[in-house]
DNA sequence: TTCTGGACGCCA
DNA sequence: GGCGTCCAGAAG
């Protein structure tokens, strides 16, 4: 269709010279440009190599187009482009101009500049294409989560003039990493432009933001840049307020998900621009293009919030892994706890572990007591009522004397779930099998999965018509304790209504796990209630994930106040909490992977889809030796998926850590052979998923 | 959605 | 053998 420059015969009456270059592409025509015999190619570098937006896997790589010579000097690499891609106008961004194209066939014309803001650098482009790879996904699904949406009003603002003059450094150069034995040496590596490697304990408390903040500080004194990625808002807004007390206004950004379109993308550009050299954020925060990158940190990796939920799931922990890798920039993995991935990291000497002395730890540790089952079937009157094991009741009505008590529930809700008074078969919805749940003391019970009011219920297996709670809820629990501790305030903080903070006066503050709102001085004790619900989940991850979850919530106690945990105190998780031990207690855990060859010591990918479509995909794939195929079991419906949904199954595929890689190409591979053939279900591919039972 | 090239059919 | 039409497959 391309007319060679001096095809100007295409619509006779309308010629047009080859060489006017005042052409508008706009001009005239139904749509369609008449112009197209018109334009020629720049003189110099005329070819573009595009990263078109199409996330077929079959077509992931650059095209090449023509630049025509009007568009010469917009077309910059990095930039936003619009081409025709079989017929229709797609987004695409500039990788790089060339003089020719390894493309046989002829080349169009690209069709317009979006903008000439270079939005995808090289340091950026190189990284999606290496976390593409690793997770068997496409550059355009990834590029998707790198480079914000353009807005055309912001990007047109006057940049703001970079701050550059350093304060004073600290009188104090190492502030909180004094804690550390080996806190000096990482903060003077940072400092010198080197590349520490860290995993890291924190001691519980909240001094670890102002721990990030310094040594944040301490790698933008040395001229580089940093990036910080942390779980949730509340955490950036924390890390926010102690880089600003660190660095001043105007170094550094926060990117977090609240904020509109318009505000991300002004804070985007400010990073990109090289206005602000510090950037703390949630999980979309990993791919901010930091120039000269100096140092990445990750608060809290076993956080499942980090997980990304578009494909190709990229996680935190792998992506600023490889970007401190490429960028030879320090990492700094941190949290209260430690996982299996990150002891992984340390094992393999890719990381150093950074903890403080175990005397230090003793000094700032809470005192930890159990109450098993055993203890809580002795209970006395006031204990009864309010579910409590008496232990904990005492410790809580010690403790309110000196302050806020912390009480950790970990489900939700009023009763989310119910069982048969008598024979204690768990309570089903007649209509999708789902559970039941009560929302309040006399609400009739109702379906979690389909909402439906179970008003008549009686039992499936003995008739009887009574129901019995199984799991109490924070709501019910909240309730409870209003009735245990006459005039003490109850307030609640969860997944609706998440406290931020509260003061240091006396009150219960019932929390879900992972919405406990810090108190001002600390907690004077901590209540961890109905550990099994945590320990029984059917996740490999369940001892892991409840540790986590407690030294999170006990890590807001002031040193050596008490905390009871309502768990066996025979098992190891129990045993890591009192002993404030998470290091030996993960790296018993990755033993026990390695042993049953789960991850992270072996590599996992999950294949959902239709069983059908499992079984062309398997059939496509040249797997690499030694994988093996678990399954495929046929998947539970998502709750809010229609009755008609088909049926999904899943499979998963593990092979050796080292032949990660390759599994990763041969899934990707055999994704486009069923692309290209136009399948019509698609089969979701996900390397490591974090969910695996 | 658009283009191209190969297969096929019709005619000379 | 040459030319036009149709369809599948790829997509710069």
């Amino acid at each position: 269709m391309t007319k060679d420059g001096g095809g100007t015969d295409l619509i006779p009456g309308l010629d047009e010279l080859p060489s006017a270059p005042s052409a508008k592409p706009r001009a005239g025509g139904k749509g369609r440009s008449p112009k197209k015999g018109a334009r020629r190619p720049a003189e110099e570098s005329p070819v573009a190599r595009i990263a078109v937006d199409m996330s077929l896997p079959h077509l992931d790589r650059p095209f090449d187009y023509l630049v025509p010579a009007e568009l010469d000097a917009k077309v910059v690499p990095g930039c936003r482009v619009r081409v025709r891609f079989a017929g229709q106008l797609v987004d695409g961004f500039v990788l790089e101009r060339a003089a020719e194209s390894d493309h046989d066939g002829k080349l169009l014309f690209l069709e317009r500049v979006t903008s000439s803001e270079r939005v995808l650098t090289p340091e950026v482009a190189a990284l999606v294409r290496e976390v593409a790879d690793r997770y068997a996904g496409t550059f355009a699904d990834v590029l998707r989560l790198a480079v914000p949406p353009r807005h055309a009003r912001v990007e047109a603002e006057p940049a703001a003039e970079p701050r550059e003059e350093d304060g004073e450094p600290p009188e104090d150069d190492i502030g909180v990493w004094r804690e550390y034995p080996a806190g000096a040496s990482f903060l003077g590596a940072l400092g010198e432009g080197r590349a520490p490697r860290a995993v890291w304990t924190a001691l519980p408390g909240p001094d670890w933001t102002a721990a990030v903040a310094r040594a944040v500080a301490t790698t933008l004194r040395g001229g580089r840049g940093a990036l910080v990625v942390v779980a949730d808002g509340r955490d950036a807004a924390r890390v926010d307020a102690a880089l600003r007390a660190e660095l001043g206004e105007g170094r550094h950004v926060a990117l977090t998900a609240e904020l509109g379109p318009a505000e991300r993308y002004r804070r985007w550009l400010a990073v990109l621009r090289g206005t602000a050299r510090a950037v703390v954020g949630t999980r979309a925060a990993m791919f901010a293009p930091v120039a000269d990158l100096g140092l990445v940190v990750l608060w809290d990796d076993g956080d499942d919030v980090h997980a990304e939920p578009h494909a190709p799931y990229p996680h935190p922990r792998d992506v600023l892994a490889l970007r401190a890798h490429r960028a030879d920039a320090g990492a700094l993995i941190g949290g209260f706890t430690r996982t299996t991935d990150a002891t992984l990291l340390v094992e393999s000497g890719w990381a150093r572990a950074l903890s403080a002395d175990r005397a230090r730890v003793r000094t700032a540790m809470p005192r930890v007591r159990y109450v098993g089952e055993d203890a809580q079937l002795a209970r006395d009157a006031a204990a009864r009522t309010a579910r409590l094991p008496n232990v904990a009741f005492e410790a809580a009505r010690g403790a309110l004397e000196q302050g806020p008590v912390l009480v950790q529930v970990p489900r939700r809700g009023y009763v989310p779930g119910v069982a048969c008074g008598r024979c204690r078969t768990h309570a089903q919805c007649v209509a999708c099998q789902g559970p039941l749940a009560l929302t309040s003391a006399h609400a009739a019970p109702h379906c979690r999965w389909c909402g439906r009011i179970a008003g008549d219920w009686h039992c499936a297996e003995c008739g009887f018509f009574q129901l019995r709670a199984v799991v109490v809820g924070a709501k019910r629990t909240a309730e409870e304790l209003g009735r245990a501790f006459p005039g003490v305030p109850v307030r609640t903080s969860g997944r609706e209504s998440i406290l931020e903070r509260v003061g240091p006066e006396r009150a219960l503050v019932v929390s879900t796990p992972g919405a406990e709102p810090p108190a001002e001085g600390g907690y004077s004790a901590a209540l961890l209630l109905d550990g099994w619900v945590l320990l029984g989940r059917p996740d490999l991850r369940a001892g892991e994930e409840t540790l986590r979850r407690w030294m999170n919530a006990a890590s807001l106690v002031r040193p050596q106040g008490p905390v009871v945990v309502a768990a066996e105190g025979s098992l190891p998780t129990v045993q890591a909490l009192v002993r404030w031990d998470p290091v030996t207690y993960a790296e018993r855990e990755l033993d026990e992977r390695r042993q049953v060859g789960f991850p992270p010591a072996a590599r996992m990918a999950s294949l959902t889809a239709t069983p059908a479509a499992i079984r062309e995909l398997l059939a496509v794939a040249r797997l690499p030796d030694g994988a093996e195929v678990l399954g495929p079991v046929p998947v539970p419906p998502a709750p809010q998926a229609g009755a008609d949904a088909p049926e999904k199954e899943r499979a998963l595929i593990r092979v050796p850590r080292a032949t990660g890689p390759v599994l990763a190409r041969a899934l990707k591979e055999a994704q486009g052979v069923r692309s290209a053939r136009k399948a019509a279900e698609t089969v979701r591919v996900q390397i490591d998923p974090l969910e695996l039972i």
